[in-house]
DNA sequence: GTCCCGGTTT
DNA sequence: AAACCGGGAC
């Protein structure tokens, strides 16, 4: 026996655990698109959108994309600036994940001749692909991956089963392992994610949703629903990647823009200690993280989004 | 204000 | 370990 399954259920209640969550979600779940696909570029496309992203609005996003670069080829021929500006365009957020994901499809076709590895740990090495959508997309394009971890299946963990609140720091990527059971990884992810997302959520709705676990689940059990916490961001409003956002939501509408013109678009009260220096400093930063290219010319700096 | 199927950089 | 990164919906 290994030491995480001191956390779990004995095993002849492992494999009934297993299953009612299995018949849960084959019974009815919630249809996006990327759940009819085993494509792998299509997969990683809609895990890189969904990262802090209200699934309800990727959609219309997901299926522009593809509509405009149907294959990572076609992706990774793209300017670079055409996908910020599309990302721009769709309010996906966090903009620098239009760089990851063209960069990635630059190394699937550079690296691996434009056919995806299919294994977590080479996955992992595309720009922008951490141990999260490593698995994700192994999971879900390949059914050939570990546990997917997201704050989702923490939730669930940690309510379910008793023994992870009395750990400091609760080895949820060990116990999620062995939850999962061996070669299943699509199915279960999908199911475990639908799980947190739609009955477990913050609020819980086990009645409601009809959760499979509740004969067995701790929270259920005990009444209480503590939750891990999740780090609280900071606030948006007056913030620098808001102004972040403006310069390439100009930059997306405008192809390029001089300094002067740039800053009363970004902000209202451009000037004095927010002027023109202000503006190269966001701007230098933007270009270091390659979403902008800035030009000297005529004795001003012309600035556009990153061919 | 909080939340959202995280990852990179320092 | 912590800071940083967008923006809409609630």
């Amino acid at each position: 026996m290994s030491d995480q399954s001191d956390h779990l259920p004995a095993d002849a209640d492992l494999g009934r655990v297993r299953e009612a969550l299995v018949e849960w979600y084959e019974a009815g779940h919630r249809e996006f698109p990327w759940r009819r696909t085993d494509d792998a570029y299509r997969i990683l496309v809609s895990e890189v959108m969904s990262q802090q992203t209200q699934l309800s609005r990727v959609e219309e996003a997901y299926a522009d994309f593809l509509d405009r670069w149907p294959t990572v080829a076609d992706l990774a021929a793209a300017d670079r600036g055409e996908v910020v500006a599309f990302w721009s365009d769709h309010s996906l957020g966090y903009n620098n994940r239009a760089t990851y994901l063209h960069e990635a499809a630059g190394q699937v076709v550079d690296e691996y001749g434009g056919e995806f590895p299919d294994s977590p740990a080479e996955l992992e090495e595309l720009m922008g692909v951490g141990p999260y959508t490593a698995n994700a997309v192994a999971s879900f394009a390949f059914d050939n991956g570990n546990a997917v971890v997201d704050t989702n299946v923490k939730r669930v963990l940690y309510r379910a089963i008793a023994e992870i609140r009395n750990t400091e720091d609760p080895p949820y990527e060990e116990i999620a392992n062995a939850l999962m059971p061996s070669g299943e990884s699509r199915i279960w992810n999908n199911a475990i994610m639908e799980l947190g997302g739609v009955a477990c959520q913050k609020t819980p709705r086990c009645d409601e949703e009809g959760c499979p676990w509740r004969e067995w689940c701790h929270a259920y059990q005990t009444g209480d629903f503590t939750a891990p916490d999740v780090p609280t961001q900071p606030s948006f409003e007056g913030s620098r990647r808001q102004f972040r956002g403006r310069v390439v939501r100009a930059l997306g509408e405008y192809d390029e823009l001089p300094l002067s013109k740039l800053g009363p678009r970004v902000r209202v009260d451009y000037g004095g200690d927010t002027g023109e220096a202000w503006l190269r400093e966001l701007v230098a930063d933007l270009a270091d993280d390659g979403l902008v290219d800035a030009e000297e010319r005529d004795g001003e700096t012309h600035v556009r989004l990153t061919r």
